[in-house]
DNA sequence: CTAGTTGCAAAGAGTTTGCATGGCG
DNA sequence: CGCCATGCAAACTCTTTGCAACTAG
């Protein structure tokens, strides 16, 4: 039950994951794919962007993530949850940087979370709202 | 300069504001005040709540979110970076629900993180995405 | 062939803007 | 009265949906 069987191989396909897969370190809107592939011979129409990443949502093959202040989704490579290269999302409220900080202590939150509130932080998805160093000064 | 001068005070605005202060435990939409107002004899139009909610994020009285998910932008009355009430926001991404959690242990992370990352955690705003104790089982 | 996929265009939700009217001070 | 605020409708952005044409298997 992993693979869908009746599901086609399709050049747009193959084109938007390749891209995303390229990008699997930062995210990526929807419009960014829709962008990058106007330009060329045969775009990639926008409904078919969307729904792809719909389903590529669905069978957990990418994640999808709202960065406040931002009115369009952003998406990445990799499973919900997935731990594999821990890194948690902080945002600055006042420049809008988003900064990837990768940190082994913060894991004790999650242990702490799941022992004390029942509940199992997806770190990867979580954002951490706040103000940078820089604009502190 | 804390105070604007040249402001009116309206029907509409002291409407708005006194429901959002109301609610001043939950999250509430542009929609929602809307829809509260759209009964009553003189109904207040969006464009003035819109308008409204702008201006009272501007001036650092409500404060703006985004939950995942949802389409629609969230508000709440309080400063940014308010820490009278710390509370933390788990949401579900199964279930969808929003839990409130009130923890002084977590405030922790925030200390852990403006040292170790130069980054001040906006609590207040941050939300955490994970699965909770029900829907794990 | 035939069912899944595409792409256009239209529909939708949420939010913003332009402009004439209305009301606070 | 002057200036800000209101409300309507239209514009806009992002996303979803309906449907006929297309194509991988």
């Amino acid at each position: 039950m992993e693979q869908k069987s009746n599901e086609y191989k399709t050049k747009q396909r193959e084109a938007i994951l390749e891209y995303i897969v390229e990008n699997k370190e930062k995210h990526i809107t929807a419009d960014e794919i829709i962008t990058r592939f106007s330009k060329q011979d045969n775009p990639i129409g926008k409904s078919t962007v969307y729904r792809y990443l719909d389903k590529l949502c669905k069978e957990n093959i990418i994640r999808r993530f709202t960065i406040d202040g931002s009115s369009s989704a952003c998406y990445q490579y990799g499973k919900d949850g997935d731990s594999c290269h821990e890194h948690y999302h902080f945002k600055c409220e006042k420049c809008g940087e988003l900064f990837h900080v990768g940190c082994q202590l913060m894991n004790g939150i999650k242990e702490h979370v799941l022992e004390e509130h029942d509940f199992m932080i997806d770190s990867s998805k979580t954002v951490f709202y706040g103000i940078c160093g820089k604009c502190r000064n």
